[in-house]
DNA sequence: AATTGTACCTGTCAGC
DNA sequence: TGCTGACAGGTACAAT
């Protein structure tokens, strides 16, 4: 689920809920989820502590504590980190988190939900809530002046949005690369936080087939390729993220960029721009969905 | 070094 | 009404 615009969301929606309050309390029901550190060190370590910002890396969310450490989270396939207001027994709106009926409401002492694997109990009444059905994601803990050492952290590649990722990084990256480019677009060392639905929806906005090697780009495509990296990831951002099955931002709240989907999961539907039909091929084990007449075969040798 | 397959999980859906 | 297999937003690691 989550790639760089629904963690930007996700980061952006929590921030008003999360910034100032002091973490009182520190549940973990299923241990595994806690990476790198022993469980019992998490809870004591974060016992406390105040949010004083929180930052976003790729995929990674980066929660900024007093006491300089940070509270690192990723969110794999399936997870979501909510707030939920007073008491854990009220949620934020009772309409808004459609998609986690299991795991409300919260009352205390009571056993965690299903799929609630961890909740910070704040200052203020409020928690913060940890949920993820595969368990693909995790949460640690690192000095904050150590975290972009973690693994995972340490590789990743130049931000999309901002200045530093501009054209000639992009053309180092992918000229003279085998590579078929959805998965350069996947590799988040060459570029931090693109997953299948925008790297999907951004080589139909450049008009590039999903299997052209990365070496076979000319100049004038990858001018394209680049302008539509931050123009489908910007489109995401304001569409608040893209909610097929589970994902909500920081309140519970669906995103809708679903609704503005060229390719992805369209499978056999027209092609909103010239009607052909969306067609879907494998590419290095994931799904790559296309439009066979608007994105340029790759070249047959 | 780069690439491929597999593992980690739970849930849903289509087909038999 | 089951059962089975394919598939699902992501990474990490072993084997080639």
């Amino acid at each position: 689920m989550p790639e760089l615009p629904e963690v930007e969301t996700v980061r952006r929606s929590l921030i008003k809920h999360l910034i100032g309050r002091t973490i009182e309390e520190v549940e973990v029901f299923l241990p595994k989820i806690i990476r790198y550190m022993e469980v019992a060190q998490f809870q004591e370590s974060l016992k406390n502590q105040q949010f004083l910002a929180i930052e976003r890396r790729g995929k990674y969310l980066l929660a900024h504590l007093s006491k300089g450490w940070t509270l690192v989270v990723h969110l794999g396939m399936t997870g979501r980190l909510y707030y939920l207001p007073v008491d854990k027994g009220q949620p934020l709106s009772s309409t808004s988190l459609p998609l986690t009926p299991s795991s409300l409401p919260l009352t205390k002492g009571s056993e965690a939900p299903r799929h609630v694997h961890a909740i910070l109990s704040l200052d203020n009444g409020g928690s913060l809530v940890y949920h993820d059905y595969r368990q693909f994601g995790y949460l640690t803990l690192s000095r904050t002046n150590e975290t972009m050492c973690l693994k995972g952290l340490k590789e990743l590649g130049p931000e999309p949005l901002e200045d530093k990722f501009s054209l000639p990084v992009l053309q180092r990256g992918v000229q003279g690369r085998k590579a078929k480019i959805k998965q350069l677009l996947l590799d988040q060392r060459l570029v931090a936080g693109i997953g299948n639905i925008y790297a999907d929806e951004i080589l139909f906005t450049a008009g590039l087939h999903p299997e052209r090697s990365g070496g076979s780009l000319t100049d004038a495509e990858l001018k394209k390729l680049y302008r539509s990296i931050r123009y489908v990831l910007q489109k995401g951002i304001e569409f608040r993220g893209t909610s097929i099955n589970d994902y909500v931002d920081g309140e519970g709240h669906p995103g809708e960029f679903q609704h503005h989907l060229q390719v992805y999961q369209r499978t056999g539907q027209a092609c909103t721009r010239c009607s052909s039909v969306i067609q879907r091929v494998k590419v290095g084990g994931r799904s790559s969905h296309f439009c066979p007449q608007c994105q340029t075969e790759p070249a047959k040798i």
